[in-house]
DNA sequence: CATGAATGAGAGTTCATTCAT
DNA sequence: AATGAATGAACTCTCATTCAT
């Protein structure tokens, strides 16, 4: 996956980080997709350190707990989404097509590597939301980031008259990632891209919605 | 709550049913509310079996594993928002009028007793997706009966020319729920009713456009 | 299995016992079955209750434990195999006929139903030798019963100048039944009937090596 | 025991042995008693543990089950056997008197430690026989090499014309071992040795009579 | 006497974490 | 730092036995 800078990056500086962190970049990944396939609790440190092919002392060298190797797992995890799509929309143009780009991207990824047990923050949520206030917060604050760069995009669109000036951005942003994981949570469980289907039509019919009417222009 | 009719009934009952099945729904009464808060691997029969007053044995007469005792609460959870709105919408008659009241419903009971730890479908979902299959299906089943009810709604609605002919009664069921699941999964996280609220207007805006136009009338 | 009158006999009077009787005799039988099988740690109340169609409260009701039951059992399968042995060998006069007999008896059975879980003698012995003190009596008078028979049978054997004079009726009696149960021992693990067949005809062997040789008469 | 040589070896090599082998070693030895004494089920893993003096997660970080434990125990208790008999008899030139030295190694040994609670073949076969076909398969897999220990030298005392050359081999092994464990079960029972005495008497009777006869030499 | 719900100690096993080397 | 043996609490589940009905 050629577009996923961030990652593409991480790589390239792979060999000139120090050995220590390239040990924890390591960790992550893997726990990375052990966590998202399993869940926090069904993942354990055996699991992980096996998979990563290190011993107890390495792991617990570099992350103090299992929640701390949790909370790195996630971010990464999540910070793989973000990248690949902001190396996809920013060299598009327009707000609205940065929007319905969005949609595509998840079409096009869903259910398969590296995204095949699906979102993070779904994936997360639910385990997380009554029972691991720290991690919790961790999801939160990725949500928070997702939700203000909709709606930091939906302000741009407004400013450059692209978007209709009454359009709330804070309450779009809440339906578009609203509809998305709803979306992505029942093609998860059915294993069937028909149910991500549905909400993607309607998320682009809301994103046009958002347009100035053409008579308008 | 006096309107959930079905478990009104079953507390009515439970002075004649045999001890056995008293006991049975005591536990899975008590068991439906640790799952649906602390997740299936989060909650132990340990937990389980403190909150009913009982021992080791006793729990273990009635469910022969932790899964059985799982896929009774989970039904339970469901059933008890089945009856619910089925209550609520069976004196309603208009289909759109029913579809609202769905919406409503869940606005009225966001965030509180017995539904404060979230939607069960939603919070049994991930966990369950990639990680417990029995279980999943039990998931799959629920969900289905659901989406089925929704379809059928919408086709009732179009024989009785309250809905526009040409609307795929599947695809808004499919839409329909995931918008709803995604909602609260927002409000679940965030324990902010702001979330669902925004999904809410969508969804009563999505029914609304279901409608025959005024001007065809 | 006509020739097993003890047995034959408890079934004739199965109608004239007392219910209780029955009862007791019902659970004894299935048991026998169990233990002789999956031996007394292995063996359940439960798997025995089933087995029988009993509750709980019958099978203490006639049993005040666990280890009564094992005990009956041990006496019941211990007497299917005397009795059969007893119909079998009184029909014959000669004394080294008699003891051939009851080789030729286990050949016969060996493997099969309801021997074919081995030796309750052998079986209970292991298990029981440094463990259950208790049962382990009861090996022990059986075993004392079937020695005894034994050198019985060559002191009349002595008396009625069958069996050479000197012959040690004891020693005699521990070697037959040593032999008898090392051959059912290697036959039981490898379920194959070659390995007593060894030692049946040893046991030939040394039991016409007890006869007064021709010559001499 | 100073003659147990593969043992004494052992015991040399103990200090030079790494830590984990040392503890898994150390187990073994402390299993392999209790298993000797109290059987499969009669012994629990806590037995176990706190007879080596270690915790849980020690124990199962060297085995990774029970039955992994019992059948390393019970290789340990044969092996225990096998050398202490093999340093007996490799000294001993004549093929009959290596059989009888068998025979004599077992009345020195008999009731006392470490073969105070018996044969390990002996008190393995019964439980394991129709209950735990993994072990059941080690348990053959020792007698098969006994059997066939012994079988190779009659042959080999066949070659150097001390045992008659028309003697099968194969049967007299079976024969051999089969009144080897029922004396040994009879003495294990009563706790008295003139159970075995008995029956070493005819083994040894029977390992002459395998002898080319004097006047043919 | 019979029923079967209930008890609770104890079974085998897992797992996050610690710590001597 | 890295190793991996060791810890011990917690987990799911079993079972002989009791006792209210």
């Amino acid at each position: 996956m050629t577009h996923l800078t961030y990652f593409s990056l991480l790589h390239i500086f792979f060999k000139y980080m120090k050995k220590s962190e390239r040990t924890k970049l390591h960790i992550t990944m893997k726990a990375a997709r052990l966590f998202n396939k399993k869940g926090y609790a069904g993942t354990s440190m055996d699991d992980i350190l096996k998979d990563a092919g290190l011993s107890k002392g390495a792991l617990y060298g570099h992350f103090k707990s299992k929640e701390e190797v949790a909370i790195a797992s996630f971010h990464y995890n999540v910070n793989l989404i973000i990248e690949a799509l902001r190396s996809r929309t920013k060299v598009i143009d327009k707000s609205l097509d940065k929007l319905k780009a969005v949609v595509y991207f998840y079409k096009e990824h869903l259910l398969q590597e590296p995204f095949e047990f699906g979102c993070p923050i779904l994936n997360a949520s639910t385990e997380v939301a009554d029972q691991y206030p720290a991690i919790r917060e961790h999801v939160k604050y990725s949500i928070d980031r997702w939700r203000s760069s909709v709606a930091r995009l939906v302000e741009k669109g407004k400013r450059r008259k692209e978007i209709k000036p009454k359009v709330n951005a804070d309450t779009f942003a809440m339906k578009f990632i609203g509809m998305m994981e709803g979306g992505l949570l029942l093609t998860q469980i059915y294993k069937d891209r028909k149910y991500f289907d549905a909400m993607a039509s309607e998320l682009i019919t809301l994103v046009e919605s958002l347009a100035i009417a053409e008579e308008n222009l």
